[in-house]
RNA sequence: GGAGAGGUGGCCGAGCUAGGCCGAAGGCGCUCGCCUGCUAAGCGAGUAUAGGGGCUUAAACCUCUAUCGAGGGUUCAAAUCCCUCCCUCUCCGCCA
């Protein structure tokens, strides 16, 4: 959510951040409301000062024996007038809030310009792609081949878009999980939290997922609970109404949860393997900074996650989003692509975004500064660190050999009972 | 699930069954000043948030409105009365 005085004041940077993301909203409507809210709230505010007022009068008249009933009577068509008055406001309020809401962050100027993800802009590469004398398989065909998972009954037990991982994929999960809460605590400086993976429909407002994508959600039905999308709702929220204090900051969390996305509207895509799952896991990284210094906490957090997959000895790149491909709270994001060979293709495993002072604001999440001033909105970032599910996939297809076997990354080993190779098992 | 108690300012804690200068006593904490060789104690003042309007380059400031868990209702007027919901605590039951 933008300042509503930010939207009055600096309208034309707003336009322009709307036209960059390709929005087809028109903020000119809303400054009309805006201008009409505003005149009722002054009407309103007036007339129930002058309640007020005449209201202490009475409780004078009551107490030295004066009738008050003339005065009774006009403050009882005054209240009437209010209650009116207050309806009105209560509607145009309501209209206003959801202007405010729905209207996306202003990305930062050094978000490139264009529509889609074909205008990502490429920071850097990392990693050397394997070379494999023979054509790579995909990691769905691997993974199945060698018994580690089985979408066919986890469709029975379930539906479409669920795996059942079995043996050493079961266990890669738990060691990939293990791994990366261990390198992000101790390593980078994270605290870690194990937040539920339900919350209620304030907190994914706090942090944008509504009101504008109820449809991307599973919803518990008959009450106001939500299956999280990401950690990043749940640990967001830990500081919902909270005012810190400067010296706290930065404030750093990483999390482990599995997260649940409907996927409405991704029909058709990525529809074999793991890739795209209505449940998978994730660590998630996310800070709490001081707004002089987001963009360089940015960078650290997009270091932080790159950290893992170096580890793993996985190739890949980043990008920066461009405006059209930008999520509707983030002022600039950098996703991290794996490379999986048995794709040909760079794949999404991490974004890591700044939000400036957007969620922070629905959220109300604060701090005072050291010097005793005003208290101010924090600025808020996370990114994964990484996708789990998807890391297994990039393993699978980056450590691939011929003979249809995946040797496992040396720094796993150790989460593994040593295990340096997956291999079907003979007879 | 059953029975009961409770949710008030940064914290503690009055007020709530006689509804009326209650945004809210008192205390603690904190800030600024005074005082005191230093410290402690003492004295004085201040100390919520959001929104609107005024003033201003801006801030400070002034003023109004709202907020005593949330939302409704009664009333000229609600922290105080009524209804619904949420949360916390205690006891019993159940349970990984």
């Amino acid at each position: 959510m933008l300042d509503i005085k930010f939207l009055r004041t600096n309208a034309d940077e707003v336009k322009n951040g709307l036209r960059k993301r390709r929005s087809k909203l028109d903020l000119e409507q809303f400054l009309v409301i805006d201008q009409k809210r505003r005149d009722l709230l002054l009407e309103t505010e007036d007339l129930k000062a002058r309640r007020n007022q005449s209201s202490g009068e009475i409780s004078r008249m009551k107490k030295t024996g004066e009738n008050a009933d003339s005065l009774l009577a006009e403050l009882a068509t005054m209240s009437t007038r209010i209650k009116a008055l207050d309806e009105e406001l209560k509607n145009i309020d309501q209209q206003t809030s959801d202007w405010i809401m729905s209207i996306p962050n202003v990305p930062h100027p050094s978000v490139p310009d264009g529509v889609d993800e074909t205008d990502n802009l490429e920071v850097r590469t990392w990693g050397v792609k394997p070379e494999m004398t023979f054509s790579p398989k995909e990691h769905w065909e691997l993974g199945t081949a060698l018994g580690g998972l089985d979408f066919e009954t986890a469709a029975k037990i379930t539906g479409s878009r669920f795996v059942i991982l079995k043996g050493w994929a079961a266990k890669m999960e738990r060691a990939l999980i293990s791994f990366m809460l261990d390198v992000q605590t101790m390593e980078n400086g994270y605290d870690e939290v194990m937040p539920p993976v339900i919350v209620n429909r304030e907190s994914l407002m706090g942090t944008g997922q509504l009101p504008k994508f109820e449809e991307d959600l599973f919803h518990l039905e008959n009450t106001n609970y939500y299956l999280i999308p990401t950690a990043e709702v749940p640990v967001t929220n830990i500081y919902r109404d909270t005012t810190l204090t400067e010296v706290q900051l930065p404030i750093a969390h990483c999390a482990y949860t599995a997260c649940f996305r409907s996927e409405a509207g991704s029909y058709g895509k990525d529809t074999k393997g793991m890739i795209r799952q209505h449940q998978f896991d994730k660590v998630e990284l996310v800070r709490f900074v001081h707004p002089d210094s987001s963009y360089d906490e940015l960078e650290k957090l997009l270091g932080h996650a790159e950290s893992i997959l170096r580890k793993l000895g996985l190739p890949y790149r980043v990008v920066t989003l461009c405006a059209g491909d930008l999520g509707f709270s983030s002022a600039k994001t950098y996703d991290i692509e794996v490379w999986l060979p048995g794709q040909g293709k760079y794949r999404e495993i991490s974004s890591c975004s700044n939000f400036e002072d957007f969620q922070a604001r629905r959220a109300a999440i604060r701090f005072k500064p050291a010097a005793g001033k005003k208290s101010q909105l924090v600025h808020t970032l996370n990114g994964s660190g990484l996708a789990v599910g998807r890391t297994m996939v990039a393993i699978l297809e980056n450590y691939q050999q011929e003979d249809g076997s995946v040797v496992v990354p040396e720094v796993l080993r150790p989460y593994m009972n040593g295990l340096d190779r997956i291999e079907l098992k003979k007879g």
